[in-house]
DNA sequence: TATAATTTTATAATGATTATTACTTTAACT
DNA sequence: AGTTAAAGTAATAATCATTATAAAATTATA
């Protein structure tokens, strides 16, 4: 058997969610390709090797993901949801130009010390925007 | 004349943007009252004052504003958009509980620190939810 | 005042997400 | 193994925010 697969499947075992093809499957596709997908990419792609496969099911799987906190939920853009299998505290950069959507590091710390001392903070997001050295590179605006 | 009108009417001819009566009242909306409202909620206040506004007319003077920087753009939930006249870099933080958006305020230094030294940064948000100290203490959880 | 340009409105279209229901697969039990 | 219940998946329709389009109203200009 798939090591990938393997792995991904006691990742979900673990966390007590049924490992049923679709949501290995979608697992696997996060994991694997680390950029930050749609639900229309993440279905279009495993469509090719699950043909019966539905939207919905998609949906179902990624709502599942996000109550055990297996994926997180980037609103960097309003009009579509993406997901990402890191669910460690880190930001995202997007370029406008290229579309392409960047990680990066933070110290945690940062965001603590601000005026919500004595709030329950869950869930700590941080979105840039601009234009990527690539694009400014090849631009040479 | 009113003050606050003759100083956002100042405003959008400032910026070059007609002043008509709509999109005063949009603006003075968005300032008068520092929360974050969605589209349906500018509409929904404003018809109380002009029985013929259309939705249409808030979304298209939103995209005026946003064009020329006199709003920015909250995306804190996906679902739907919010707006904040305040432009300046500043923090949000959302009760899961109550629905309270809050501002903070942060150092702008600390976003320019990460791995993006070369890009051209346009925007920078930083989203937290949780739970606000009124909803822990009235909940004593 | 007449005409052109702009703004607003009403309506329809789009697209992502959710809801509903039926179907299929898996699990449990005899 | 065969039967029934439960869980998961799929197909379809409904919802809702947003955008597009075209008509009506307003404002600016000659």
């Amino acid at each position: 058997m798939d090591t990938t697969i393997e792995l991904v499947t006691q990742k979900l075992v673990n966390n007590e969610i049924k490992p049923s093809y679709p949501r290995i499957k979608v697992m696997e596709y996060l994991m694997k390709w680390e950029n930050h997908p749609t639900v229309d990419e993440i279905y279009l792609e495993l469509l090719k090797e699950i043909p019966t496969l539905s939207k919905t099911t998609v949906y179902n799987t990624l709502d599942i993901f996000l109550d055990h906190n297996l994926v997180q939920l980037i609103n960097i853009e309003g009009h579509e949801a993406r997901f990402d299998a890191n669910v460690n505290v880190h930001g995202h950069f997007k370029c406008e130009q290229c579309g392409k959507i960047e990680d990066f590091y933070f110290d945690e710390g940062i965001v603590d010390v601000f005026s919500l001392q004595n709030c329950f903070i869950k869930e700590k997001h941080i979105y840039l925007k601009g234009i990527c050295t690539d694009c400014l590179d090849h631009n040479n605006v």
